[in-house]
RNA sequence: GGCCCCAUGGUCAAGUGGUUAAGACACCGCCCUUUCAAGGCGGCGACACGGGUUCGAUCCCCGUUGGGGCCA
């Protein structure tokens, strides 16, 4: 008894995209849960829809979700190469060897005369399929044709009648009728094979067990079964895992915005957000009101029975939701290790700067640390720890500024602030306290202008925890900025 | 066009031949609170439609509609 082998093989057409990511998630699971192996295979074949540095991209988003295969590019495996690319030498072969069965011919049709076919076929409204015109040529018209110096393809004699039956671990039997399949095209003219051949012949020859795959594949399937048995190869399981829509229900595609693993990454989602949310979509753990589960929890509890059969479309406030739940879990430490790079580029400090006032930045960030859903969202609201507010808040300034005794009242703050011998937030608190009653006002009249003087917004954290995160002079600082201001604008 | 798949609230989603049809996100309200979040409490909101089968269908069967996919 061979070990259970599953792979995911994308296409380098683009980058990994979250349905992409989902299967190989559920690849993933699958293996790791049985101690079975997870293979990468790169689907390099179609040269013209292959872009530039896509593989490199792909299995880089796959690293950094965590998802690290077992065999296949980089790391290698008895069962290489894992690139279409370079096994074009097998693909031949296993064509050549079904044509010297009789299980598949040359075929000496232009496109255009296909087309033409085609074309008749529609006004007929019939369904648009091979005639099988070269399934049986005789020595003459061969001859012609090689003469002639037509280019030829190879296709695949099926059957003509019966059923093939897809016993799919997820949906159970689908069956197709074979005399609606068509002779399909194996190795195409310019010696490339289609991908249900190069796909076959790589699933077989890798010792794949399961095949897990979108949904939107189960039509090749009967032609790939048909190949196994022409090959006298063993066949795998199948298991066609529902699609992920986009918001309006179609397909994904490039124009639905941020939807690749490399933008959720730099708009600040973490891994482990995004491995929960896609697990969520189109499977349930046995206790289905478990949503928050590490990627070792979910190995443990996954199985193919609680993978739905229905496609679902994804939702980023609940993926926003989660990534707030992991980042409020986050040790410390590892959230500003992670931040940096949002920090950074948000133009507000350096990595060398902020190594350089580590504790400083610690309490920033424990400050701004449960309110974040993402980290770009969470550098740009603490913009201010870094730099005096540029503007105010229109709706704060008439709200909090616009009074008469508001620069006044900052004033006394400002006052009593300096006095201060030691800096804490528990005597910031008490002075704002005690100021608030000698003026016998309540503490928000302090508080509310303040925390426009001191951050320009009006939403944040505590302003307790900003006055120390600030320090003693650059609370002061700001607060007579802001009297100033008020004074130009309200007296 | 042919074939295939799918159908529980706006989204994800549990579930059963008899249930007050879970839960989460979102939304609304209240509480907490200096704000915003977080947290707590509560609310709104669903078995696509039509036929069967059955004592009884959200659940089983057929059809319709809708959505999706594949083929080219």
């Amino acid at each position: 008894m061979g070990e259970l082998r599953v792979r995911f093989a994308p296409s380098p057409t683009g980058y990994l995209h979250i349905g992409g990511a989902r299967t190989a998630l559920f690849n993933y699971f699958f293996a790791k849960h049985s101690g079975g192996r997870f293979v990468l295979r790169i689907e390099d074949t179609d040269v013209e829809r292959t872009i530039e540095d896509s593989a490199d991209r792909m299995m880089e988003s796959l690293k950094w979700l965590g998802l690290e295969w077992d065999e296949g590019p980089v790391v290698g495996g008895p069962a290489g190469p894992y690139q279409q690319s370079q096994r074009q030498e097998l693909y031949q072969k296993y064509a050549q060897t079904l044509m010297d069965k009789g299980l598949a011919y040359k075929c000496y049709c232009t496109p255009e005369e296909l087309e033409a076919e085609r074309e008749q076929a529609r006004l007929a409204k019939k369904a648009p399929r091979y005639s099988g015109r070269c399934r049986n040529l005789t020595q003459d018209p061969i001859r012609k044709f090689e003469e002639e110096g037509r280019r030829w393809a190879i296709r695949f004699r099926t059957p003509d009648e019966g059923y093939t039956v897809v016993d799919d671990l997820i949906r159970g039997e689908v069956s197709f009728a074979n005399e609606e399949i068509a002779d399909f095209i194996i190795m195409k003219s310019d010696g490339l094979p289609t991908y249900n051949f190069a796909c076959v012949i790589d699933d077989w020859l890798m010792g794949i067990t399961h095949v897990l795959r979108a949904d939107e594949h189960i039509s090749n399937t009967p032609r790939q079964m048909m190949l196994y048995r022409a090959l006298m190869a063993p066949m795998p399981k199948f298991a066609h895992v529902p699609m992920i829509l986009a918001p309006d229900r179609s397909k994904l595609s490039k124009r639905h915005g941020a939807q690749t693993v490399e933008e959720f990454r730099d708009k600040g989602y973490l891994p482990e957000a995004i491995v929960n949310y896609l697990a969520l979509l189109g499977w349930t753990p046995p206790d289905a009101t478990q949503e928050l589960m590490s990627l070792e929890e979910m190995v443990e509890l996954f199985d193919l029975s609680r993978v739905s059969s229905t496609a679902a479309v994804y939702d980023v406030k609940k993926l926003s939701w989660m990534n707030g739940q992991y980042i409020k879990q986050l040790d410390p430490e590892e959230l500003m290790e992670r931040l940096i790079p949002f920090i950074e580029s948000a133009g507000l400090s350096t990595r060398e700067h902020l190594a350089e006032r580590k504790d400083w930045f610690r309490e920033a960030v424990i400050t701004m640390q449960e309110r974040a859903r993402t980290l770009e969202e969470m550098a740009e609201n603490m913009a201010f720890y870094f730099r005096p507010p540029e503007s105010y808040d229109e709706k704060g300034v008439k709200k909090h500024f616009a009074q008469p005794e508001v620069a006044g009242l900052l004033e006394k703050c400002v006052e009593v602030l300096s006095r201060m011998p030691e800096w804490t937030l528990e005597a910031c608190d008490r002075a704002y306290t005690d100021l608030a009653q000698r003026e016998g006002i309540s503490r928000g009249k302090l508080i509310h202008p303040t925390r426009l003087a001191l951050s320009g917004i009006t939403f944040g954290p505590g302003l307790f925890d900003i006055m120390y995160v600030l320090g003693k002079d650059e609370t002061i600082s700001r607060l007579n900025t802001a009297i100033g201001f008020i004074k130009d604008n309200f007296e």
